[in-house]
RNA sequence: CGGGCUAUGGCUCAGCUUGGUAGAGCGCCGCACUGGGGGUGCGGAGGUCGUAGGUUCAAAUCCUGCUAGCCCGACCA
């Protein structure tokens, strides 16, 4: 490529809405521009790194067995309802009709309708199998944000296995696993996996794969001394027993007038701390009212209420639906007694006694509280957000958390969409068996700007060499008859050994050549110079360590082949 | 969905408070000088000021509705 024929348009200025760095550089170094909210147009520099990546990742699945396939993206309602998730998926789904008035979905992911197509299989025999696609996914995100990190239209590759058992099924978890862990280590990103909430997808186990990242929307649970790690949504922590006095055998009300906070309540005479309180909150679970009860200074995190009740649309009540419900506002509810709602209760407060809580009366709490005396609850489950120093659940050290960009998720799914689309294999000893799948996804678009994120300085994006839009570039410092025969050469030498390389050939500035270059990240760069030329030489830069050496022009071309290579690996 | 902010040429922004000829930098076109880190000078093109309505002799500016975008939160793979 002539970089006098290339479109690029690099900008001094960053968009002023932009605010993750990977957002700005990609507009700025003219790989992409957006078209509306959540849809970017790839231009041909974004569209090259893009595809470079999909690349990486086609060549480390298909190194686990992978198979190739390209499903629709436009799917008849009817399979979404079989499975149910017409339904639970919700507004995420673009929904549309044909001509013919039929419901048709754009797809968000595939696990419905590679199931029809493994309806086919048919023995054990056949069985495992790693199918896969890299195609475009539609998702009506609430808020697509931060460029290419949260978008609405984009590209994944999901790959889905196929089991006889478990075992089998535990056996690809860790393949994907495993490459998973190499394609990032080439696309230079630091990963790590995680314990996940499996969430709309169904199935019992998922790890998610995170990279620490300010630009991210994920919080994640670490432990610096062993190697817990969880997604917030899932993990948890080992809080210090409390040793609570027993207490009045039965709950004592006492007035608390204006006191309508746990803050409020600790400092009220006769109140008591926040870790003694018992916090009421009255949530919507697909509109079904619910008391849900954690400790006075623990946050509820919704994810794991889902999780647990398997709910759709979870909200917390209106306050009308709050004083219908128990008689009394925000600041005085409690769970002690009430019998007409469901009451889910953390895990936390099993067995604590002599606790404090609102009486469902306006400014009247009680005391004494005996949470399994005097609490009708229906449901306990771990429903509280881990706080950043609390005791890792392994080896008690302070966990920290970490806000962390989600690269990739897999999921152990089970049999469910076995079951419902027929997915089934003959045995010899079992008869015909459900198949055990697994589900495997990763952004490429998420992950181009993750990688971005992880690769930059003040001058621009410092590409790993595998998804660098170019490999090398060969920079004239002059347009004259000399530079350009060199350079040409050179040009000639790199495109037949095989390099990446792009001539910029621009009648600008030595400054405008060297900033788009180091913008847009090219990992090497020949200047070809009257300087140089005259020794016989040109210079060799390194974008990620800012090093220039001199080198011979005869050997320039196997410099820079050398270089690439090595960085390849 | 709740809260906040924004919308003026390709990009970044000023102008709005106090209504009166639409501006700057970068980018683009032409010419000249220049030529190893976004150079200089001269000349030029390019804007229904998001949109619809209202107030007014007069609206980028004041008022109202709408739309779009961004940020925080909720939600989400």
């Amino acid at each position: 490529m002539r970089w006098s024929k290339l479109f690029t348009p690099t900008l001094r200025d960053a968009p002023g809405d932009a605010v993750a760095p990977s957002h700005k550089l990609l507009v700025r170094g003219g790989f992409m521009r957006q078209l509306h909210a959540g849809h970017y147009s790839m231009l041909p520099l974004g569209w090259k790194v893009h595809q470079k990546v999909a690349q990486i990742v086609r060549e480390e699945i298909d190194g686990i067995g992978g198979q190739e396939f390209l499903l629709p993206t436009m799917h008849p309602a009817e399979i979404w309802q079989a499975s149910g998730r017409w339904d639970t998926m919700g507004e995420i789904m673009f929904r549309l009709e044909d001509r013919r008035g039929n419901a048709t979905a754009l797809g968000i992911t595939h696990e419905e309708i590679f199931a029809t197509v493994a309806s086919e299989l048919s023995s054990y025999k056949q069985l495992p199998q790693i199918w896969y696609h890299i195609q475009t996914k539609f998702r009506d995100e609430a808020r697509p944000k931060s460029g290419l990190l949260r978008v609405r239209e984009f590209h994944m590759k999901d790959s889905y296995s196929f089991d006889v058992d478990e075992a089998g099924l535990d056996a690809n978890f860790d393949l994907h696993d495993a490459a998973y862990r190499r394609i990032f280590a080439r696309l230079g990103i630091p990963s790590f996996g995680v314990q996940a909430s499996s969430g709309a997808m169904g199935g019992n186990d998922s790890v998610e794969f995170m990279t620490p990242s300010d630009a991210g929307e994920d919080d994640v649970i670490r432990c610096p001394q062993c190697d817990y790690s969880a997604n917030i949504e899932k993990g948890t922590s080992a809080l210090p027993k409390m040793d609570d006095e027993p207490g009045p055998d039965a709950p004592e009300r006492f007035d608390t007038p204006g006191v309508r906070t746990i803050k409020a309540l600790e400092e009220f005479d006769g109140g008591a701390p926040a870790d003694r309180q018992l916090k009421t909150l009255v949530m919507s679970l697909d509109d079904v009212i619910t008391l849900v009860v954690v400790r006075g200074d623990h946050q509820l995190n919704t994810q794991k209420l889902a999780d647990v009740t398997g709910a759709i649309t979870i909200r917390p009540a209106e306050l009308e639906e709050t004083v219908a419900a128990l008689g009394a506002k925000p600041g005085s509810l409690g769970a002690v007694g009430v019998t007409d709602h469901p009451i889910i209760m953390d895990e936390a407060l099993r067995g604590r006694t002599n606790m404090t809580t609102g009486a469902n009366t306006d400014d009247v709490h009680y005391r004494g509280v005996s949470v399994e005396r005097d609490v009708p609850v229906g449901q306990w489950a771990d429903l509280r957000e881990v706080q950043a120093g609390e005791p890792c659940p392994n080896c008690g050290t302070a966990l920290t958390i970490v806000r962390c960009i989600e690269i990739g998720h897999i999921f152990k799914l089970g049999t469910k969409y076995a079951e419902v689309f027929g997915v089934k294999v003959s045995t010899p000893d079992a008869g015909d068996v459900p198949v055990v799948m697994g589900s495997y996804g990763i952004g490429i678009g998420r992950n181009m700007a993750a990688s971005a994120e992880a690769n930059h300085d003040d001058k621009g994006l410092v590409w790993p060499v595998e998804i660098a839009p170019y490999e090398a570039v060969i920079t004239l410092m002059r347009l004259d008859d000399e530079c350009t025969a060199a350079g040409e050469k050179l040009y000639d030498d790199l495109r037949a050994a095989g390099v990446d390389v792009i001539l910029d050939d621009r009648d600008a500035r030595a400054g405008v050549k060297f900033a788009d270059a180091e913008l847009i990240g090219i990992p090497f760069r020949l200047t070809i110079g009257p300087r140089g030329l005259k020794n016989g030489s040109a210079e060799f830069h390194t974008r990620a360590t800012g090093e220039t050496v001199d080198v011979s022009i005869d050997t320039a071309a196997a410099a820079v082949w050398e270089a690439v290579s090595a960085a390849k690996g």
